[in-house]
DNA sequence: AACAGGATGCAA
DNA sequence: TGCATCCTGTTT
């Protein structure tokens, strides 16, 4: 059950939405690649120094859309994981298409969606008009690395998780 | 009020 | 390697 399985650690989290359908809008895709980030444990997320105007969503209840704008052109979509009081979201890095197109990074998946800071940020995963994500049967066979862009603290962390593309 | 930098992507 | 471009958190 998603439910109980989005209380869970982010880098639990991260790694069982290998190979889930997200979809939104008649438009889906297989996620094929996922980072954790969590809260003061962890340096390298907006949640680190505690709660702020923008990451107070990474404080809040479970299933819901963090979507926030980096560079001042991409959106990256993030689930949040965890009970209301504890930070933690999984970033959605890629995705792939029905048709066989592979968007890696962030932003191609968010501009694919349509999804934006200004309309999906805060919004419950799973009701009508909103994100669909799904589980796999199974999860597929997957690899671990640092995060991307990340620069100093917390390369230590093997929180990405890549779907293997034999 | 001003500033430095960012969980990126694309072109060169 | 450089750069677009604006939001965020921090400092003045």
């Amino acid at each position: 059950m998603l439910k109980k399985l989005l209380q869970s650690p982010a880098p639990i989290v991260a790694q069982k939405l290998l190979g889930a359908t997200l979809s939104h809008k008649h438009k889906q895709g297989l996620i094929t690649e996922t980072e954790a980030y969590r809260g003061a444990d962890d340096p390298a997320s907006h949640a680190y120094k505690g709660p702020t105007p923008r990451s107070k969503i990474m404080f809040g209840p479970s299933g819901v859309a963090y979507v926030y704008l980096i560079y001042g052109m991409h959106h990256c979509l993030n689930i949040v994981t965890e009970p209301e009081g504890t930070a933690s979201a999984v970033l959605i890095r890629g995705v792939l298409l029905p048709d066989g197109t592979h968007l890696n990074g962030p932003g191609k998946v968010c501009k694919y969606f349509g999804i934006t800071r200004q309309h999906h940020n805060g919004q419950i995963i799973n009701t009508p008009e909103s994100l669909q994500l799904s589980l796999p049967s199974k999860t597929p066979p997957f690899s671990q690395t640092p995060r991307i862009g990340i620069k100093k603290e917390g390369l230590d962390k093997l929180w990405r998780y890549v779907l293997k593309t034999p």
